[in-house]
DNA sequence: ACCTGAACACCGTTCAAGT
DNA sequence: ACCTGAACACCGTTCAAGT
């Protein structure tokens, strides 16, 4: 891949197995989450296990590559809530997104937690969402919708490790209702 | 130990191995965290990997072993807050201990988290702090402390799962305090 | 009754051989 | 250049043999 910078120069067994690889990550990581022997996406994707790690050189890698799509999405909209308002609205739907998109893959979030800060391939595909976050809080902050003692890499690894509203027992209120209030100033 | 209930009854090798099973889990654990290899545990302690799963048939007995101790000083403080308040300051500072101690083993907050509800060793072993837990923040919703909607389990779940203040890139504020404003009704 | 360590199973990762 | 599946490594768990 680092040799090929451009997909017309890649040989057409490769690029079809990096989609369908794509694919059957998405599908098996959606069904069994993100836990599951890599063999299983590499049947599902119909090639051998060296194909798998030829393409994706971990787990996270693998994962990495399906964020990195649902990343973009919320880095642009954290930048429209930016530029048109309302904050705190935007601010509160946004960390649902972000929220809704971390259980499309059971065990995404304990990835996303701990690879949010550091080298990563999770903490690569997420920069850019973590930068146009950090801007939508800070304005918040500015205009004193939130403390000034939150920071964005705080709100984001709470987040991610909220837990399942069905692993508590059935609350009437989600995790998130209690953070966003503990969050506004 | 099924056969065995009363200590009296055991080998003296046997109650010897058990003790420095837990002796060793306890500084394995807080060493190098709870996902350390089983048999570092069986090393520390200086018998064999099938003494240790005799006595431990996963590592979420031992873990659950481990955590019984400190799970009955919470039961106990709970009971007390209840009995003396005061219940707001009480609470907070419960949960305060709550955390600090699923700190002392890395990787043991998933393992409470996952294991509260539910039929794990974990959960058995701390069935009746949930159950003193629970009598405390009934009072204090009583009380109107807390909301109507805050469920016991979904406390104790989101709290556990709380990113500990080293990854959340130098925060000022701990997470804990950002979700017990949220908890204050 | 209990202990031990060899053996088995499972899975992540690598690599020699093939096209 | 890329693919494949056999092979290796690691570790959780079991069990036959020993005391």
């Amino acid at each position: 891949m680092k040799a090929h910078p451009d997909t017309a120069a890649r040989r057409a067994d490769a690029v079809r197995n990096r989609s369908a690889l794509l694919a059957a990550g998405e599908r098996v990581f959606a069904r069994s989450g993100v836990d599951v022997p890599m063999e299983e996406v590499a049947r599902e994707a119909g090639v051998g296990r060296g194909t798998l790690y030829r393409h994706f050189p971990s787990r996270e890698h693998l994962l990495a590559a399906l964020m990195e799509e649902q990343a973009a999405r919320l880095t642009e909209e954290a930048r429209r809530i930016v530029a048109e308002g309302p904050l705190w609205d935007g601010l509160v739907a946004w960390l649902r997104l972000y929220d809704d998109g971390l259980a499309r893959f059971r065990g995404a979030s304990v990835h996303v937690g701990s690879g949010l800060t550091g080298t990563s391939p999770i903490a690569a595909a997420c920069g850019p969402m973590r930068t146009a976050f950090a801007e939508l809080l800070g304005r918040a902050r500015e205009l004193g919708l939130v403390g000034p003692d939150v920071t964005a890499a705080q709100v984001l690894a709470m987040v991610a490790a909220l837990p399942k509203d069905a692993a508590t027992g059935g609350a009437e209120q989600p995790c998130l209702d209690i953070v966003l209030r503990g969050l506004r100033a």
